[in-house]
DNA sequence: GCTTGACATCTGGTATACCACTGCTATTTT
DNA sequence: AAAATAGCAGTGGTATACCAGATGTCAAGC
């Protein structure tokens, strides 16, 4: 325990979103949450607040807060958004990172190299469950060094919150994972890492869209494939409101 | 009122940062602004931790909820990070926005056109309140115009608050706006404008750019010159947590 | 005059209670 | 048996009360 309860009460429910025992669509209850930590409603009610702000879960009038599902064209915006700031932070790290963290992110992109040899030599096709959290790790954290060295917190905090989303949609597809893609996604990443380390804004730049592209691809085909396992309802927030409201004000 | 008493309360409090009542450093007390709407505590709190979220204001423990006040660095990020997402969202309008949102436009750029106009003519250096709150308010629809027309929620989300932020921190310069000023503004939408209207995207992209940065640079000079009112005070937000802490998870 | 210390009063954080509303289930009515 | 209904459990929304820590005030003592 650190920190406030309701520090305490947003990283356990991440962190059960990131073990897939919270997958998009189901039910989150204040009243369990809080009952499991041993403590009241109100900070696990802030914990989710902030979370329907960072636009990872949503609230149902009279229903209950429920974990985002995302139609295919949430999804295709959220990679858009990723693109549009994760390029951007690609071409100021080739300009600015430091040395520490150039030498961490070429760590982060080697050890994903060693799970897709490891991955090779086992033979079996499938990655195991902490294999699967192991490269999400790795992946997460190739990202967030990229986006710390721009030294831009704003940028950091939206990027952050955009990433967390398409990597909670992740989990449900990340099952798949094979040799093949964990080896794609090192190539892309060595990409961007020999752009950075030579200082190339424009290629880090790119490597990156391209980088990003990919998974939203990916993302895709696998949401088209699943198309029946969605429900997708219309529920209103911040971007609805400004949406549909002509004038600001 | 509508809706929830959440949403009264975040727009009294906003509007409150639009006209000018509470500038940044200034204490928002939960209590007094409950009182001044006639509910309790709770709503007010709700909505203040939507702020929070958006990074509008700060808490303070046991202190207060405090309206963030910027440092130069923290500007330049706000600005930067408007660049990311508005000229991508420029670029994007270029290519796909619908007739009736480029006719609307047109309209607000004219009606800038128009202000700046009676400004000179009046003689008058300044504006005074009225003009300045219609020029604020045209200003925001015309970004609002173009960032809708990308049709991206998430994007129009993350852009909405931060121009939202950077909107809450010239209310303490834009006093000093004459006609060379909303002048300029207007010859820069009309830049973007004209690039959109004519589906060029890499122009519109780098018209918004510019008249980005040309903001950011005004900002920044305003800070320099005032920099002796800014207390600037460390506190912890997400930022700061995913900054400072090396690993995820 | 200056320090000191008790006290009232702020704040955010948390717990708890209550309400209106919904959806489901079991009972009653037809 | 089928339909209508009454009741219960669950939800989000709101109000209220209490707490610990920080601050500001002001009078007593040096």
């Amino acid at each position: 325990m650190a920190g406030t309860m309701k520090q305490d009460a947003y990283r356990y429910i991440l962190q059960k979103m990131m073990r897939g025992e919270l997958e998009p669509g189901m039910q989150i209850s204040e009243l369990s949450i809080a009952a499991e930590l041993g403590i009241s409603r109100s900070p696990v009610r802030d914990a989710l607040s902030q979370m329907v702000a960072e636009g990872m879960v949503e609230r149902v009038p009279r229903f209950g807060t429920v974990i985002k599902t995302f139609s295919a064209q949430e999804v295709a915006d959220l990679y858009d958004l990723r693109v549009a700031l994760e390029s951007y932070a690609a071409s100021q790290a080739a300009a600015k990172i430091d040395p520490d963290a150039l030498k961490n992110l070429e760590e982060c992109c080697e050890q994903m190299n060693g799970l897709a040899e490891q991955l090779k030599k086992n033979g079996s096709g499938e990655l195991d469950a902490d294999m699967l959290t192991e490269m999400s790790r790795l992946d997460m954290n190739f990202h967030m060094i990229i986006l710390r060295a721009t030294g831009n917190r704003m940028l950091l905090k939206s990027a952050y919150e955009s990433k967390l989303m398409s990597r909670i949609f992740g989990m449900q597809r990340v099952s798949s994972f094979d040799w093949e893609h964990v080896h794609g996604v090192y190539r892309y990443h060595r990409d961007i890492y020999d752009a950075i380390e030579r200082g190339d804004a424009e290629a880090a730049r790119a490597s990156m869209t391209r980088h990003i592209n990919f998974g939203k691809e990916g993302s895709l085909v696998f949401l088209a494939e699943h198309q029946d396992l969605r429900h997708k309802e219309k529920f209103e927030d911040i971007a609805e409101r400004i949406l549909e409201g002509g004038e600001f004000l």
